[in-house]
DNA sequence: GCTTGTCATGTTATCTTATATCATTTAAAC
DNA sequence: GTTTAAATGATATAAGATAACATGACAAGC
């Protein structure tokens, strides 16, 4: 990665808009090496062309989507090895899994800890990674009122990315983003 | 519904702690009827009896529990049965999908127009729904930087209600609330 | 070198969640 | 009463996820 996103920097929602995507791939694989060797993990072949592939798009990737393309690859045709990879790179903060599509997608901010919201186009799919606080807001001030305790949270908004409102797909330019 | 909760009121997060939860039922129940009178939606018995499940717990059923009930109660028992009964409650507001449980809650705030939010009891499976402005935060700002137009918004949080922290299943008392 | 323990992979089977489709029934609209 | 739309019943299948067990790779210890 060029830059380090620290936990309180606004989000930098790469995803939508142009970018040098080669380095996307390049960076993330670079970021991935490194943080495994740093802390014993393995990044074994199946588990790199697994991350390799979910960051060649800004997109989430379903499980099955991901084993296709693993068995193209030359790995096992099961599900338990697409499962297994994505399990890893999950666990790994490598990858995310978008509750709300039931896909996982590579993870924008590696190496920093934080708790990731995500814009996911409801058109074109793409699907960008933000820095969320939902703790810091209404919702965590209704968990601080009840006595919840909060560990991990999901944060999803659906809605249509700027390339996708021109058309005839949204109607609501500005909505709700107020 | 004794309460009319406003778009912008704290968040009232029953569900956790003692309530009258008959009243529970019987409000949400007579909400949604007069609701559906007025609205021209039909509330047909197997509508109802899915909505009257649902409000039996604060927690939230699978579709395929919910067809397990339905079919006790003298319904169809195929999964379209379920499905389409949930599919209603949803369209219609009186029930919500907790995405990362792919389970299904009634709602705790029906009639006012709301962006849920859910905080999830990783120990007892407790549900309670609060208001979200995600919009608001920093995944609004975020939304806006980049011109993304938010539709809805999917807010989860796992954790611990008030009732699971004494025991031994915790140990961050404080935690991520902060 | 061989044993042993650990982790990863290969494979089969099964389970859970969700939807497509078509026939039939019911209720509203005219 | 006929038309029309919506809801239900029923069958089949798609899509997502995991349990369980066998096999293989590899390093540590002897
Ligand atoms: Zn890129
Ligand atoms: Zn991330
Ligand atoms: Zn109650
Ligand atoms: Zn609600």
């Amino acid at each position: 990665m060029t830059q380090t996103p620290s936990a309180d920097a606004p989000a930098d929602p790469v995803g939508f808009g142009r970018h040098d995507h080669a380095s996307c791939i390049a960076d993330g694989l670079a970021e991935a090496e490194a943080r495994c060797a740093a802390k014993g993990l393995r990044l074994t072949p199946v588990r790199r062309k697994a991350l390799e592939i979910l960051l060649q798009e800004h997109r989430a990737l379903g499980a099955y989507d991901m084993l296709d393309r693993l068995r193209a690859a030359g790995f096992g045709s099961q599900p338990p090895v697409a499962y297994r990879a994505l399990d890893f790179l999950v666990a790994g903060g490598f990858a995310h899994k978008i509750e709300c599509l039931n896909a996982f997608i590579a993870c924008a901010h590696p190496g920093a800890r934080h708790t990731p919201a995500f814009m996911i186009c409801r058109t074109c799919e793409a699907v960008a990674e933000a820095q969320a606080a939902p703790a810091r807001g209404s919702l965590g001030k209704a968990a601080r009122a009840s006595g919840f305790a909060i560990e991990r949270t999901v944060v999803e908004a659906e809605g249509l990315c700027p390339a996708c409102q021109g058309g005839a797909e949204g109607g609501a330019g500005d909505g709700a983003g107020a």
